[in-house]
Parts: C-alpha cells; structure tokens; sequence
RNA sequence: GCCCGGCUAGCUCAAUUUGGCAGAGCGGCGGAUUCUUAAUCCGUAGGUUAUAGGUUCGAUUCCUAUGCCGGGUACCA
C-alpha cells in the first residue's frame, strides 16, 4: 500500500516532467562503464580524464544548496554523485524535441538547423544555449527527481576531500521514474512477509538477497558442467503426465481440455528418464521443478527443483562417487577458494573433501531399538514407535513405521555429510534388490544435518520384479500408488544395469548459501494469496 | 489440518506490563546549506493500531472470530 501523497506527489512529477518537454521513460542509454568497472579502473580514468556515462537508480541524497550528492547503484555496485547544480546540464533523452526544453527553460529557441546528429541520443543543450552565470535548467529539474528513479549521467571521475570514488556530473538523463518510496535506506525490509511477497524490493535493498541467488544461478552452473563433461545428456522430460510416479507424494491434478483427459504435473523425473536408459542413450540427466501437492516447511516447497540422472553400467556405489565429487566441487567452487573447505550451514561445518559417512538403515535403527527391526511384527513394531514417542495410529503401514523410526531416532541425528544405505526392501519399490540381502534394496540417501539430499538407487531393472513391486504397493492400498503398464513395458524392452541419483537443488543451494529455510533460495515461493 | 506467537505511518521501531489525547527516525512536503556519505539544521503533513464483533465511561492494550506471516507439529520413498 502507498502513502498516497507520496505516490501523488511523484505523479505530480511525472507529469510536470511531460510538460516540461522530459521524457520520464526513455528508450535506452549507452554506458561506458559498470559502476563496479568505473571503480576498478578509477585511478587511470581519473589520469585520462575520461568521460564515462553511468546508469542506475538514485538511492540517497545529501543536498547543500548549491551542490549535491547522490548515491547512484547498478547491479555491479554504488557510486556516488557530485553535482553543481549551476554547472550540470540536463541531458535530453532521444525522441524529444530539444527546441522545446531550449525554450520552456531558457527563454531561447534551439539553434535552427541543429544538424540532426546533435539532437539523438547524446543531446545535451549546447553550452552556447545556456545563458552565462545563469543555469535553470538542471535546479528546475531536480526537484522533480526522486530517490528510486533511474537516471544516466555522464563526467569525469574524481576523489573527493574524504578520498571517496565520485562522478562529477556534467550532464544527467532522466531514465525511469519511480513511482513509490524506497525501503527505510539504513534498515532496508525487514518483514519477512513483504521480503517474500515482494521480492523485488527484498533484492532491491538486502545485498544478501541478490548474493542468495547468484550463487544459486552459479550452484546449477557448475552442476551443469560437472554432468556434461562427464558425458551426460541433458534432457526435458514431461512436466505434465497423464500418470504421475517415481515418488511417494500426492500430485496436482489438471485437466487437458482437447483431450478431456486429466493430467498431472510430474512429481519426479525417474520414469522417463529410464525410458531413455532403455532408449540407448546411456548417460542422462534433467534439472528442474518436480511438484507435490504437500505442505510447506523449512525444507518443503510444492514446486521445488530437482536433479536427476541415470548412468547405464555403474551400480549406487558409482552413485556415491559421484555426489562426493559433484560435491566437492561446489564446496571448493562456491566457497570462493581453490581448495575445499568447510561449508558452515546452521551453525555447523560440513567437510566434503574426502568420503562420506556411511549409515547403514537397518543396524543403525537396530542399535537404537534394540532389536533387528526387519525380525518385528507389525504390531511389535507399533509398540516400538509408542515406546520411543514416534506418533503412529493403528492405520500406519508398516513400512511407514520403519521409515518414521529410521528418521526420529537416526537420521535426525545425523551430523554429515552420510550416506543413509541400503534400506528395507518394502519402503523402495523402484530400487534394485541387495546383493547380499534380499530384504533390503542397494539405496542410499545423501544427508547432511539430519536432512533428505536426494535419493539414489542401484535401479530396479528386472520387470517382472518391477511389476509385483508395483502389485504389492497397491495391494497394500498405498496412497499414490500408480501401476504404470507404459513403464513396465519400456523396462521389458530391456533396461542396462543402471546407477540413479536424485538431488534436491534447492536444499544443496540452502547448504551452500548458509540458509535455514527453502523460501530464502527460492526467488518467488509459495504464498497464501492476502486475504480481502 | 492442529498448537503457539506476531500484525502500530510508505519503511524501521516505540507506547500494550497495570485500559486514559498513538510517538520517533528514515522517506514526503516547505525552507537553509559548495565535500557529504545513515549529511546537518528549522518548519510541516502523514494513523479506521490487519479485519469484524464483544467487554468497558473509555480499547492499540482485555475477550471472541477471521485473514496473513512465522515457529512447532502432522502429511511428505
């Protein structure tokens, strides 16, 4: 909501601005410089006495009559602003008629017959224009400029007395008018409501905010390259699936209108992906957003983004090797150094440089238990969660129980980074059964402060197994439980030996960004619609 | 979904404990100011205290409901 007399007054503006003969929306304006690159090379421009041309949005202001100081930031940094307001030329944006503003300001037309070049994009007021000791034009239109506006501006660099980096402003461009108030400038946002609701003003004024996502936009960068130089295909599946599968998880539903068929937004990328295992290609791999209609937390977003990718040959200890790598290489790239150091996340350090922990499933839920968990009866095992405190009903399935166990009394506790291994066969219906165990599966999930990463399997490619795995789910009444014939029927096809890894990219950003929560790694997260 | 907490000017915060004219800074508006950088100084406007009810002589303050946000919990291969 606006003040409304602040929001009128810069109308006001707006339109005197248009009356005066001044654009307030200009086409464009030709930089020679970044402010951050004006910074950088300060010393030598200062030298040379170059003209630079800067654009951004005016930010602060300190007025002393005669001159003033802006602070001007871009995307690459601030600069400040020196202005002699009797010296400083109003330059005119492209498309207006300079005869109007020479004689609306100084009482004087335009030099008939200008040549045309003098009047596009650089168009400042020729100095023979503007009467001697006598400089309206640029004090008239200051007042019409607001802190937030973007404005260009052009002059040479220098130090003032107190040694700081400055453009002495020669000529000033008006580029875009803004019509609200900036954020308090000391305190910037601080609601968490309005910095999620409005991001643009959260990245606008919290500097942490716009490093969230560029290490985030570097994170999918380098995890791009990692799977590309090592062969992998990048490829987009279906976002929107007349099946869903591949996880346990309530999906959205939708309804294609030419089909009158219902639709629903994919819940995870595994299906199709193996379909292109079967197809030949024998790496492959897809970022991007997976969807379940499920609740919010910390660590949960309904649209989230997730890696995938598939290796034909290799089993999940090949999996393994390559998330310590593709993690190892963030930890070492993202932290701004050469060598991997520790990644702080939470208060805590995480060391990726060498090989995770590994926790295996079933003795580590043993050990706290006290008994082999995969020995129990259903009922024994409901008497086990209501001993320990892990909140069940009559209703929940068994493998629900074990996983509920696994994770209050494990996982949770897990510092990390660990491998979670080779879990109960019931709970990991797409996974390949253990070499050594047929009641467990070769699976393991990536966690790091007691947090899911991701998910890997040695895949299931047996389809016959595939299709009783799917059988039992169903019989079981499982929520979500999809028989997929057009899956079942690819892996009949024949699927190599294959090595799978999900991960979570929104969590890894999380890790590398030192963030406790999902919504501060995605740029617009999910909100409730405010209330009338 | 359930439990708890928060919501005061455009922004950042006071006042609520014990009910008694809702204040300040930034930003706005007007003025002064030629080296400031959270500029300074003088003046000024800006509020249905999230919304709707209730208790009370009187409610930002106490009670109820609703909305949104947060924390927890539930759901979540």
């Amino acid at each position: 909501m606006h003040s409304v007399s602040e929001r009128e007054n810069r109308i006001r503006k707006l339109n005197e601005l248009r009356e005066k003969g001044i654009e307030p929306y200009p086409y464009q304006f030709e930089r020679t410089h970044a402010v951050s690159s004006a910074l950088k090379n300060f010393e030598k421009l200062v030298e040379t006495e170059t003209q630079v041309k800067i654009a951004g949005r005016l930010r602060t202001r300190r007025d002393f009559g005669k001159t003033i100081f802006f602070d001007l930031h871009d995307e690459s940094g601030k600069i400040q602003l020196y202005i002699r307001k009797d010296e400083a030329l109003l330059a005119l944006p492209a498309l207006l008629s300079p005869q109007k503003v020479a004689t609306d300001f100084l009482g004087t037309p335009a030099l008939p017959g200008t040549p045309p070049d003098q009047l596009s994009s650089n168009n400042a007021l020729p100095e023979r224009n503007v009467p001697p000791g006598k400089h309206p034009l640029f004090s008239d239109f200051l007042s019409l400029v607001d802190l937030g506006d973007f404005v260009g501006v052009s002059g040479v660099l220098f130090r003032t007395k107190t040694g700081e980096p400055t453009v002495n402003v020669k000529e000033f461009t008006m580029l875009s008018k803004s019509l609200a108030a900036l954020p308090e400038k000391y305190h910037g946002l601080q609601d968490t409501e309005q910095r999620l609701r409005k991001r643009h003003l959260d990245l606008l004024v919290n500097q942490e905010t716009r490093e969230v996502f560029r290490t985030r936009s570097r994170l999918i960068a380098l995890t791009r390259r990692f799977f590309d130089e090592r062969g992998f295909l990048e490829v987009e599946t279906p976002m929107l699936q007349p099946l869903y599968g591949g996880a346990a998880a309530e999906p959205f539903r939708t309804h294609y209108r030419v089909l009158d068929r219902d639709y629903f937004l994919r819940i995870a990328t595994e299906l199709y992906l193996k379909r292109l295992i079967v197809g030949g290609f024998e790496k492959v791999y897809e970022i991007g957003k997976d969807f379940r209609n499920e609740g919010l937390d910390r660590v949960h977003n309904p649209e989230f983004t997730m890696l995938e990718a598939y290796q034909a040959y290799v089993d999940y200890f090949q999996m393994m090797k390559l998330t310590e790598e593709l993690f190892r290489l963030l930890a070492s790239e993202l932290t701004g150094s050469t060598t991997v150091t520790p990644v702080t996340w939470m208060g805590a350090e995480f060391d990726f440089s060498g090989e995770w922990e590994k926790v295996e499933f079933v003795p580590a839920l043993a050990e706290k238990i006290g008994t082999d968990p995969l020995q129990l009866s259903e009922d024994d095992l409901r008497k086990i969660c209501k001993a320990k405190g892990v909140e069940v009903t009559d209703q929940t399935p068994y493998g629900k129980m074990l996983d509920k166990l696994f994770t209050e009394l494990v996982q949770d506790h897990i510092h990390g980074p660990a491998f979670v291994a080779d879990h109960p066969r019931i709970i990991s219906p797409l996974a390949k059964v253990h070499r050594n165990n047929p009641q467990l599966v070769e699976r393991f999930e990536p966690v790091i402060a007691g947090v899911e990463f991701g998910n890997a399997f040695s895949e299931l490619n047996d389809p016959l197994e595939q299709r009783r795995r799917f059988e039992e789910q169903t019989a079981r009444h499982e929520e979500f439980s999809v028989m997929d014939e057009d899956f079942i029927q690819a892996l009949e096809q024949g699927m190599p030996p294959t090595g799978g890894l999900g991960l979570g990219i929104d969590r890894m950003v999380m890790l590398f960004t030192d963030s406790a929560s999902i919504r501060d790694v995605i740029i617009f997260p999910q909100l409730k619609e405010e209330g009338k």
